[in-house]
DNA sequence: CTGCTGACGGTTC
DNA sequence: GGAACCGCCAGCA
């Protein structure tokens, strides 16, 4: 029996160096196809809280939706694990992960 | 104009 | 009290 919580916490540490995930990918992963709002406070909440690989979490748009100086943060990280930002966006296409290892 | 998607909020069990 | 679900709203293809 795993938390929602737990499952979302799990796919983003699954989240490979290099690759991005989606929110709505995520919540469907973790098994709530309506849990992307979800996913999104157990992000905000878990990740000033534990070392979260969060900054490989974007929207759907490929653009990162955090605010302020967190938000050119988590761009600096991403492009320090080879992620090119075209434009302020991100290539889903290339970088979003389709598929995780752990999901037997 | 239309539909999707949320780094949210409130509500409910 | 805590964890999950649903809903309103606003921005962007």
């Amino acid at each position: 029996m795993t938390l929602f919580t737990e499952e979302v916490l799990e796919i983003i540490n699954s989240i490979p160096h290099g690759k991005v995930m989606t929110y709505g990918q995520i919540a469907v992963f973790a098994g709530n196809p309506r849990g992307a709002r979800q996913v999104s406070r157990i992000l905000h909440g878990m990740s000033e809280k534990y070392q979260l690989p969060w900054h490989r979490v974007i929207n759907s748009k490929g653009k990162i939706s955090l605010p302020g100086e967190w938000g050119n943060r988590q761009r600096t990280l991403l492009e320090q694990e080879g992620v090119v930002f075209k434009n302020d966006s991100i290539d889903l296409k290339i970088y979003q992960v389709q598929k995780l290892s752990f999901n037997d």
